[in-house]
DNA sequence: AGTGCGACCTGATCGC
DNA sequence: TGCGATCAGGTCGCAC
């Protein structure tokens, strides 16, 4: 599920609640779900300092002393929960890291699909990791121009290069849809055949719409909480995803859904024409 | 450089 | 009550 907002206010509570913690413990109960690239083994976390927490896209960066880097992908349904450690485990519970000089506290990875990875390498391997992955910029980093130029270059639907990565990273199927909707563009125009007013309506309403997702602290739609077992509250501000079937906020015409690049799409058939 | 698929997984929901 | 089909926030590898 998680996406740039969600990842991003997972990334901030973790810097509240675990940096500068001493990891005291580590616990494997899914063997499949943490990849120590090599020469690293799991065990040789002990003892470490967890210094900070960044994000690239929707990768999760825990910066360790030792020069090491435990890097996070939640996949769909994968959770990071900061919890006493006394609190019972939570099914597909796959990872616990045990903090703190007496292990009073836990940082679990639990994932109920297993479609997400934690990976422990070296700093370089880490980067080289990142890097083969081609991400393009962070979307609320990037000028509107250099986005705007960027996107008449490419080829294909607007919705399957959002969803690409390549272009810009983090953004998933829930802010594609909203993006565009807030854009007026139907998901199944061609990315080069954008005008330059759609293009730079599109750039302000993807900053928008992952500004305010952020400030809601993302969006729960089934089972996402952060760290701290808050839910999201963007779910409740959605136009358009899981909207199907009813009217339309702006022009009361009904919400449709069909498959654009392989995924769920859900649009407004008369604020967002294909022409 | 694109697209469309199946694969990887578990669980919720819906129609029968 | 059960049973199968379908769908779900992501990404990868493959054939075309």
């Amino acid at each position: 599920m998680p996406e740039l907002p969600e990842v991003e206010t997972i990334v901030r509570g973790l810097r509240r609640r675990i940096r500068g913690k001493v990891i005291s413990g580590i616990r494997i109960l899914f063997p499949g779900i943490i990849e120590a690239v090599s020469p690293l083994q799991a065990d040789t976390l002990i003892d470490a300092h967890i210094e900070d927490i960044e994000r690239r896209g929707k990768i999760i960066l825990m910066y360790l002393t030792g020069g090491r880097i435990l890097l996070v992908h939640l996949g769909m349904t994968g959770k990071l929960i900061f919890i006493s450690s006394d609190r019972p485990l939570e099914k597909h519970t796959h990872l616990i890291l045990e903090l703190g000089p007496r292990k009073a506290v836990h940082l679990r990875y639990v994932d109920i699909r297993r479609f997400g990875r934690v990976l422990l390498m070296e700093r370089s391997s880490a980067y080289r990791y990142i890097e083969q992955k081609k991400l393009g910029s962070e979307p609320l980093v990037i000028d509107e121009k250099s986005f705007t130029d960027l996107l008449v270059k490419r080829r294909g639907s607007i919705k399957a290069l959002l969803l690409s990565q390549s272009l810009v990273c983090g953004i998933g199927n829930i802010y594609t849809d909203e993006i565009l909707y807030r854009a007026h563009i139907h998901p199944e125009r061609e990315a080069a055949g954008l005008s330059l007013p759609e293009r730079t309506e599109l750039y302000h309403s993807m900053v928008a719409v992952l500004t305010e997702a952020i400030r809601k602290k993302g969006s729960t739609i089934s089972d996402y909480l952060d760290p701290e077992g808050n839910s999201g509250d963007f779910q409740n501000h959605h136009r358009v995803y899981a909207r199907q079937g009813r009217p339309c906020n702006g022009c009361g015409t009904v919400i449709a859904k069909k498959t654009v690049a392989g995924r769920g799409t859900h649009f407004c058939p008369c604020c967002q024409p294909l022409e």
